[in-house]
DNA sequence: CGCAGATAGTTGTCAAGGCAACTGTCTCGC
DNA sequence: GCGAGACAGTTGCCTTGACAACTATCTGCG
């Protein structure tokens, strides 16, 4: 069942697809994610909220740490707490060791509303891969992170 | 040192990181194909080269079709045939049925350049997946065409 | 016919993120 | 100790793409 869709590049739509589609299906992701918060009352976009996953998950950390954790750029990280902190779900505090840096923690408002936000998470994750049994979903990741690895380590 | 919160192990690693790996792994091509197509002389961003692409593959189409086939929005798709219709590339013609339409075209010179081009795709995409075998591609293209329908067709 | 609604393309506005410049701090070699 | 270079965080500038408003055209229904 799998040679679908194909006029004549079948070969071509496999190899053509795989930038476009990672777009597609981030996209989405995305979308349902934000679609999810909204439901819950929360405006929070998809950044933002990857940003507490991190904190509540990884606990405090510096906000360049943070930076690579979510794959951003350091001035958008800087724009992000800014946002963040203002709205009291975390706060900047010095760092012990290292008075250039930031020790980013979560405030209690901070983790209640990760208490809120970990079901939507779930539930988008679970939805997008409702399709795909235990078996292929480890294999999917897998693919990807090869993908990954080959295109950084570029020998 | 706290234990890298394994709630449930395999599981909410590979939860966690689907939308996130898929923005790397995403990145990843888009910087490598540009790269490529710097180093072969040409300026061109990763959605300039989907829509010569596009153009090539399946021959003239219009504004709307274009923009829908490279999952970019009405005013963007505007303003990327206004860049690449200025240098050449493209044109813009009035559509025979529709007057509202354009048909857009590849001039000589955009096909001229995609010529250039149609290694750059094959090597990046290449190099990407080159870990996996040919098995693993449709399995991982599969995979996401699956999921793009779950997160589409919410039912 | 004539009007309502959909669609094609354009434009203005906005938010997000990348990049570069800058300051302050750390680190390492001398 | 000190100077060079690396790194943390901030800010300004720029590009991109989404969204909304607008015009022009098409389609379908009375």
């Amino acid at each position: 069942m799998r040679g679908m869709e194909n006029d004549s590049p079948a070969f071509a739509a496999s190899q053509e697809s795989l930038g476009v589609l990672l777009g597609l299906v981030r996209t989405e992701i995305v979308r349902a994610m934000e679609a999810e918060l909204a439901a819950a009352g929360v405006e929070l976009r998809f950044t933002q909220f990857l940003i507490l996953k991190r904190l509540a998950r990884l606990g405090p950390m510096s906000a360049s740490e943070l930076a690579r954790a979510v794959e951003l750029d350091g001035g958008a990280m800087t724009r992000q707490l800014d946002h963040l902190e203002g709205r009291g779900y975390l706060r900047r505090c010095p760092h012990e060791q290292d008075r250039r840096a930031l020790r980013i923690e979560l405030t209690d408002q901070g983790n209640a509303l990760w208490q809120q936000l970990t079901d939507c998470n779930e539930r988008v994750l679970g939805a997008a891969q409702r399709s795909l049994g235990e078996a292929e979903r480890r294999r999917l990741h897998d693919y990807l992170t090869r993908v990954l690895h080959a295109l950084r380590d570029k020998d």
